[in-house]
DNA sequence: CACGGCTCTCGACAAAAGTCAAACAGACTC
DNA sequence: GAGTCTGTTTGACTTTTGTCGAGAGCCGTG
């Protein structure tokens, strides 16, 4: 296959139509070829990134209440996708302005940290995709390794894919059955490496999982219900990138988390911009928790739960000044 | 008029059609309009920026020539818009290929320095709109009271606009009669200030002039034909914004550059993005002098012209080496 | 309160873009 | 050297989008 002269009709046809402004026809016939083909290779442009095609965010952030929500919580943004309004699926919604979000915060150059869930697979698998350059994704903790959909190292893959980035897996396990064995494998220069670095990320993405017999935790076989319930009168109040938060925001010290391989919470608030994307109404606890333990600075939400987010922080503010 | 429910429309058309993918009918059934109207709040969603469509200028980089000349002139970034080609206009080519480039190059929140002249207003013309926040755009040099086209305020008031960001103007002459006028008018507050905080941007665009009968200072009456003759004489090379430079790039030692207010070459130098932009091939020696004068660090000129600058500097490089 | 002048909106038509099956071209295998 | 497989190209067709003039609502003004 003729890599090189495809390449190049793409990136031909896609600046002819979309910076020159021709039409089809136009560009057709400038490149020689039929319209049919310059069609296919327009939607190739659009689909690896080489045309990009954004709507400002800006809706989002002019709203009065992610504004208040930015100055209640001391976040640094905040985007609120409007509910029960004229889209079909709320959740969706919020899914789509994440990806968006996401894609106006990468920069080129970046380092990417991914973590997993429904939330983080929904948003790899609607973003659009783009052409940065010298991106690299990495995978915030370790896999799964059940035939799950929403595996940590699909999210991060599928991401890395759709960014036409660098994609860094981790190849342990998420959970192990002892803690030795998980001081073990955290001692391996390679897994070692690949968690020392993760605060030099400038970007971490990820959503916050819930300490019910429903959570992704639960659901993916890393705890029972059982072991749910008891780690919940412990204090457990969250789970983010696999482990255990307490409503603090600080890991609940416990053996399921020191059998967990990902990247330590202090390494995470060291990442520049993180961004928290919520798309339940079921989540607010712990989310509460994560924003208390600092390991949200952007964050994506529905209008309904950042009304709930304010009621919250509203008097506490109030008292406060 | 009712300019914010329409404003929000546009933004919610917008975001239905290009984030979430719908067809034209399905947003105009989810906003309750006509899809013709929603035709419209997405050609004006476009016209203001709310939609960013940019196309990768890889393919002008990727080049080996573009390449070679970053390498030869020690610069940071070459793109070379190919010529006698597809296109029917070459140096329109060029201006779209330094619009995109310049967009791909400002950041938000950035401080941008436009000079002026043909090159620049045609970039001006043919940019896209865009919606950065808190970008600024100043005018690097005073201004021509003639109702010339392409003058100084213009370049940049068109640039803000088409950026969404704030333009402001230089309001002095580009050139006085005397120089103790021009030393005077140099030393009040208010154009000192504007002088002085030239070096903060972060982001400068220009192009250079010729120092023929034809040029552009003497079109506009800043200079008759013969005062450039002998400018000529004494070495003048090239002009930038609105000062004239010899062989080396240093400002020429003549009573014209003594009564011109303009940013300095040393608040240029200190700008850490210099976008240089040459469409005419007459234009070699001049450029070859501001490069040589460190008053450029990325280039968009036309294949010619990169290959006429190769050639010159391959040999001398060859020697280095 | 009727009158231009204004913009916004809509329906209908024309133009442009998307899609599909079939033909085709290379590369590789046997 | 024929056969197969994969991916590209094309013409014909369908769907989607752009545009234009007519009409509707909305102000300030006389």
């Amino acid at each position: 296959m003729a890599i090189r002269p495809a390449e190049q009709l793409i990136h031909k046809a896609a600046w002819l139509y979309y910076a020159h402004g021709l039409r089809q026809d136009q560009v057709a016939s400038q490149l020689k070829i039929s319209r049919a083909s310059v069609a296919m290779y327009l939607r190739k442009a659009r689909e690896t990134g080489i045309v990009n095609i954004s709507t400002s965010t800006q809706l989002f952030t002019d709203d009065v209440l992610a504004r208040q929500l930015e100055d209640a919580l001391k976040l640094d943004a905040v985007w609120i996708a409007p509910e029960n309004d004229y889209v079909a699926d709320p959740s969706t919604d919020i899914a789509v302005l994440a990806a968006s979000v996401f894609l106006e915060l990468v920069k080129k150059g970046d380092r990417i940290g991914v973590a997993w869930g429904r939330t983080v697979y929904t948003i790899a698998d609607i973003m659009s995709y783009a052409d940065l350059q010298d991106v690299t994704v990495v995978q915030l903790c370790g896999n799964l390794g059940a035939p799950y959909s929403y595996r940590p190292d699909q999210c991060t893959m599928e991401i890395a894919r759709r960014l036409n980035a660098k994609g860094i897996n981790f190849y342990a396990p998420l959970v192990l059955t002892t803690e030795e064995l998980a001081r073990g494998l955290r001692a391996e220069p390679v897994i070692r490496e690949q968690l020392s670095s993760i605060h030099e990320c400038d970007l971490a993405l990820y959503s916050v999982g819930t300490v019910d017999a429903d959570s992704h935790v639960v659901k993916c076989g890393a705890l029972t219900a059982e072991e749910m319930g008891a780690l919940r009168k412990a204090g457990a109040a969250g789970v983010i990138a696999g482990q255990i938060i307490d409503a603090e925001g600080k890991a609940l010290d416990c053996s399921y988390n020191r059998r967990v391989i990902s990247a330590e919470l202090s390494s995470l608030r060291k990442i520049e911009k993180r961004l928290m994307v919520v798309q339940e109404d079921s989540k607010f606890e712990p989310l509460i928790a994560a924003i208390t333990g600092g390991l949200c600075t952007h964050l994506v939400v529905g209008a309904r739960m950042a009304r709930r987010l304010l009621d919250h922080a509203g008097p506490a503010a109030e008292k406060a000044s």
